[in-house]
DNA sequence: ATGGTATTGCGTCACTATGACGCAATGATA
DNA sequence: TATCATTGCGTCATAGTGACGCAATACCAT
């Protein structure tokens, strides 16, 4: 390890300490916010995980609310700094209060590789977590880790890694959630690029609802709703015959999701 | 006032002094759980309020979260003092985490009439709110007040007084969310008592809905979901023909729920 | 270049669900 | 015993749904 590595590991920690030592004087004690970041890439969801360098497990993106800040301005914050992105579609789905949830376990291994005595810091207090649900183009995320964690990656939905504490909970509570919204929230244009094609959308359907469909009364039914609208355009460089593109008609999308566009589970 | 009255609003204050000096050191700071517990009595939809002595307004019934309490517990247990009812079914449904909720106006308004200094006390510092939506059989519901509060009524949804803080915009979420559960949770089991006639169940669905459904065609679809069994037995002491009772059959209610059975909004 | 092949776009058909409404039966009240 | 609002059960036309057929397309192997 060069000097500049080792310098760079010595100022996270630093940081690190500081927030053990005095984050409660920033922030709200025994609340954190915890973000389930949903993409879809190559016909599959995707979450995006934070690899925790002293727990040594796959977490949620998650963070803390400052003592004047509105949470749902936490969780977009938290969100902006993983991703690189404004104007994010996100929402609150559950709270997660089990006394236990955040253990002994886990402690003493920071305990160790911190160098924090457990009864000093806040950090080592119960905490309650608000579970965030977001939904993001996958290909205008670029994600970055932060200073508690060395890498940050998507995976599929269906190849979760262990994960720190309760997380994998929250993540099938959150897409328990995902299921329930896809006939009243706007989840097709919020997880899909501006353009894409009818395989895609239903294949996102697919996938959340976790079954098949047929694929022509599908796109009846969807078309039927008149909250597509079809591009003069195929898709180019794709093996037998190119589907057209599609576009969302963001009003009539709405419209037609307050009275919820039924696909059952 | 007689003697004995003085004697009890003094050991109320004095219980009240205690919990804002000392109720940190039982509870988690920063965190309340409001609860929203609805009934269904006259063919009115009601909810229960209690009358905040301090702050001259009405507000939810409400609480918080012991340092080793988890949360469904701690709104299990408001619940159980508010109505006397054990095994209520609820559930959370918001978080209000608004900076500014928690106004200093009621605050000052507590400081002249219970004489605690407002640095003093964990209650004026911020607070967010978890909202808990509970769906109680009205007839077997005792209302009981709280030492915070002078009078626990049921209110219909229609005629709901001024209330605490943004107690209101709680109230108006509970509903919005009561609305869309009523296709996917047994909210008809919850609030009717065992036996009931379908204009009794009807018109629960039309006050929840907030629009007039056909007669015919509500039986035609209720039935056909065979949730119901009809009993041999005809509601007495009515004008006009006499309906039948109906009872839930729970499990095939449970099951048709899974699906969603569909009223849309 | 050419036929094979997987995929797309559009259509058919039978069946079910839904909204709108008719009508006789009921039973307390007058 | 007649009245009448209400209940229970039905009809009918239409829209929505699931299952499936088939020709058009465009890449690919030969």
């Amino acid at each position: 390890m060069c000097p500049g590595t080792l310098l760079l590991y010595m100022s996270l920690d630093k940081e690190i300490i500081e927030h053990y030592l005095k984050g409660h004087e920033k922030y709200l004690r025994h609340i954190s916010v915890d973000c389930i970041i949903f993409g879809f890439h190559n016909n599959e969801l995707k979450v995006l995980l934070l690899y925790a360098r002293y727990a040594q497990l796959w977490a949620l993106p998650g963070g803390f609310i400052k003592k004047e800040e509105h949470m749902d301005e936490a969780a977009k914050r938290i969100l902006e700094e993983r991703t690189g992105l404004d104007e994010i579609y996100m929402q609150q789905f559950y709270v997660f209060s089990a006394p236990e949830r955040s253990t002994k376990k886990i402690n003493s291994q920071f305990l160790k590789n911190v160098g924090v005595k457990a009864k000093e810091s806040w950090m080592f207090e119960r905490f309650i977590t608000v579970g965030y649900s977001a939904l993001v183009d996958f290909s205008k995320v670029a994600p970055v880790a932060d200073v508690f964690s060395s890498a940050c990656e998507w995976f599929n939905i269906h190849d979760i890694p262990d994960m720190l504490l309760d997380h994998r909970d929250i993540l099938n509570k959150a897409l328990e959630n995902l299921q329930l919204q896809l006939n009243y929230h706007p989840v097709g244009y919020n997880l899909l690029p501006e353009k894409f094609t009818m395989p895609e959308l239903q294949k996102l359907y697919e996938t959340i609802l976790d079954k098949k469909l047929d694929r022509r009364n599908f796109q009846r039914k969807i078309v039927g709703n008149g909250v597509l609208k079809r591009l003069n355009e195929t898709k180019k460089g794709v093996a037998h015959k190119a589907p057209y593109y599609y576009k969302f008609d963001l009003r009539k999308y709405q419209k037609a999701l307050k009275g919820g566009m039924g696909f059952e589970l």
